[in-house]
RNA sequence: GCGGAUGGCUGGAUGACCGCGGGCCCUUCGGGGCGCGAGGAAAGUCCGGACUCCAAGAAGGCAAGGGUGCCGGGUAACGCCCGGCGGGGGCAACCCCAGGGAAAGCGCCACAGAGAUCAGACGGCCGUGCUUGCACGGUCACGGUGAAAAGGUGGGGUAAGAGCCCACCGCGGGACUGGUAACAGGACCGGCAAGGCAAGCCCCACCCGGAGCAAUGCCGAAUAGGGGCCUCGCGCGGGCGUGAUCGGAGCGGCAACGCGCCCGAUAUCCCCGCAAGGACGCCUGAACCCGAGAGGCCCGGGUUGGCAGCUGGAGGCGCGGUGGUAACAUCGCGCCUAGACGAAUGGUCAUCCAAGGGGGCAACCCCGGGACAGAAUCCGGCUUACAGGCCAUCCGCGCAA
């Protein structure tokens, strides 16, 4: 399952904290508690929370959240989906190997958002939340 | 053409790049190829089932609770569907109805009014008496109140009136006729009886055991470090004597409860050469697991992972035939269409198409943007949501012929 997509690096010196791995999908409940208790940041089309799990593992896992709270079931698919692409763009060149992310989609926002922006804002987000 | 009624269909299209979940095939295990992948409501979870487990021999009866409620048919079944009947609405096509019982019983019917279900005398009318405007009696034709005042119209009749009598209409009963039935018609009889609400309780008839795919089965993991008591076996094996049972004090345990050094009491005598510790195994057998033979009760603790169930079914769709007014049944041929589990079925872009807005005589141009909504064991229904578009049949009006 963890396959490494390692293929042509081309801009892989310019990040080294970058880890060329598919993040994997967390699926635990207290996983998702455990990363709301970390560190946090409100963007225009999500939220984006992060924990470093520092329990010796270099994995990296993402995880969505799309509560009742986004609207009814076709709005709350929507959003997820569209998060779920933005990881799978961004988060293999800025992720960071130990780290747990999760992205919360936001009413109307998440589905009505600049799609290139979101990208952008979360390399911006993965930056600062670092730190 | 305008307005309307009913039934049905559709509910964006194409392409490019990058992805996701199953399946099949190949693989040098890195991966590659092929094909499939949301709805008419997937929704609400309101009915009916299939399936699984539990309980109970099967099945039935009774009680409680719940449901259904004109008749006939369809169906696996239904509270669904079809065809009738009755009532109501509409010029019509057609639509609507919680449509059993009010002479089993209880309860309720405001206000107004003299009186509202044992009906009733306020005014008026009539009679008698006298103190000449009052008393007693008769009367509901008239007035007034009300949703409703013991049927309506006309005539006779009377002190005045009244189904008091008569005709017609209405009402009640009803032989008989038609219909499977609901029901319809109705000779004839009765001067005419007392209302409504059963979506208030109730009565009658019929139906219903409980829980649900987090069902259920298998395999793991974890906790504990092998908890307690009572009852009952089978095979192999073969029988404890410093023993057994009861009580006391004592000790152990969070607890259920246990232990047996010591003391007292009581009854009994099976087996035995040794191995011998009452250990081990098997059968039967769980409503989560630890739990190790089974069952019951109790004490303490623990897990939510994998696989199966999981999609081929009272199947669906298309075409055609047969029976039936229809729902539907049946036959033949062909095709097969999601199975996920923090849950795939998508993301981005481009070009079109329809609704909508603006400009233009027009061709056309510009803007703009896609209804309700996302499978979760599976079917049959119902209900609710739904931008716009399309088709068929029918009705009314208008115009033409």
């Amino acid at each position: 399952m963890t396959t490494p997509e390692a293929e042509k690096p081309k801009t892989a010196e310019a990040t080294p904290a970058a880890v060329f791995v598919r993040p994997e999908i967390m699926t635990k409940r207290s996983d998702f508690l455990a990363a709301a208790q970390g560190r946090r940041m409100a963007l225009a089309g999500f939220h984006l929370q992060a924990r470093f799990r520092d329990d010796g593992s270099d994995a990296v896992r993402v995880g969505f959240t799309c509560s009742k709270k986004v609207g009814n079931a076709v709005a709350r698919n929507r959003a997820k989906r569209r998060l779920r692409e933005i990881a799978r763009l961004v988060l293999p060149t800025c992720a960071r190997p130990g780290w747990d992310y999760v992205l919360v989609g936001r009413r109307d926002a998440t589905a009505a958002a600049d799609f290139a922006q979101m990208q952008s804002d979360l390399k911006a987000a993965l930056g600062k939340i670092h730190k």
